[in-house]
DNA sequence: TGCATTCCTATCATCTGGTG
DNA sequence: CACCAGATGATAGGAATGCA
């Protein structure tokens, strides 16, 4: 089996600090996986465009966009035309930015939770230059790893993440970005997504979706892994995993049951999905993240 | 868009660990 | 020991993809 090689960027990570600072260069010759993992992530593009998915979301982004992404959330970037981007990435735990504290009753990390699912901001050219000179500044020091580093790292982020509070807070509907939905998409793939939101609890296949939308398979298959990115498979089960890893923090439903509503008519199946995805079990997920709210 | 091929999802059988 | 929920491994068949 082939390893999937990361990129440069990505293959120096020493994470004392909880924290990472890179450049991703995606030009296409490597896949961005699902990711879903325990940090906070801020994505921010420095040149180029393409697609981001969070979630269920689609957005496009373009050069001065910015993500973002709550811990947990299934997150994937994608090329358009295989045109590159490149982007800056910054993930981190959340205690790293409760290290700075005032008693002014502002929770710096209220815009991962509270910004109504809307994960994209488009900043202005000002604002642009204030946040890519932060980021140099953070890259310099998480790189230079000198005594002090975490404590000069956590004032910049503090300053970061005010300024995106503000930012989101203004919500200037000039700053506010259209979402890539269907309007956008090709007709057949839009087609598809309101299919699968209404069927995805159900036992469907390409076969049917494609017979419903009278196109062949492959067909399907090849635009809807164009348009959006992911193959149909993939997207149905991000969306029966997403509302899986919900029913099993606000309910005391067993896992077989949580399995059975979400879709997956086989326990076994649900598991090794599940496992995937998210990285551990429905059972251990449940253990570890309901005795933490 | 369809065929042929490859890949990988979904299923079944079985195992493991906890509980009574 | 029996029972149950959850986890693991092998594999058939459906989905994805290369090519025309």
């Amino acid at each position: 089996m082939k390893e999937k090689r990361l990129p440069k960027a990505l293959q120096t990570f020493v994470d004392p600090f909880h924290f990472r600072i890179f450049v991703d260069r995606n030009e296409g010759n490597w896949k961005m996986p699902f990711e879903w993992h325990e940090k906070l992530e801020i994505f921010y593009t420095i040149s180029g465009k393409g697609k981001y998915f969070i979630e269920d979301k689609v957005y496009t982004f373009e050069a001065g966009d910015l993500f973002v992404i709550n811990n947990h959330e299934l997150h994937k970037s994608q090329l358009i035309d295989g045109q590159p981007f490149e982007a800056l990435i910054i993930m981190f735990n959340p205690d790293l930015a409760k290290a700075v504290h005032l008693e002014d009753g502002m929770d710096p990390l209220s815009i991962f939770y509270e910004r109504h699912n809307d994960h994209q901001l488009r900043l202005d050219k000002d604002l642009q230059r204030q946040f890519e000179n932060v980021f140099d500044a953070m890259k310099t020091e998480y790189e230079r790893k000198q005594g002090y580093s975490q404590r000069i790292i956590a004032s910049l982020l503090q300053w970061l993440l005010v300024e995106l509070k503000r930012a989101y807070e203004k919500n200037d509907p000039l700053n506010s970005v259209e979402l890539y939905t269907g309007s956008e998409l090709k007709d057949i793939v839009a087609n598809v997504l309101d299919y699968v939101d209404m069927h995805y609890c159900e036992d469907i296949k390409l076969s049917q979706i494609a017979a419903e939308l009278c196109v062949s398979p492959s067909y399907l298959s090849r635009e809807f892994k164009k348009e959006t990115g992911f193959s149909l498979v993939e997207f149905i089960s991000s969306k029966r995993i997403r509302l899986a890893r919900e029913l099993l923090l606000k309910s005391n439903l067993q896992v077989t049951e949580i399995a059975g509503r979400v879709g997956y008519n086989n326990v076994t199946h649900f598991h090794w999905t599940f496992k995937k995805m998210v990285g551990t079990s429905p059972g251990n997920f449940r253990k570890m993240y309901k005795q933490n709210r």
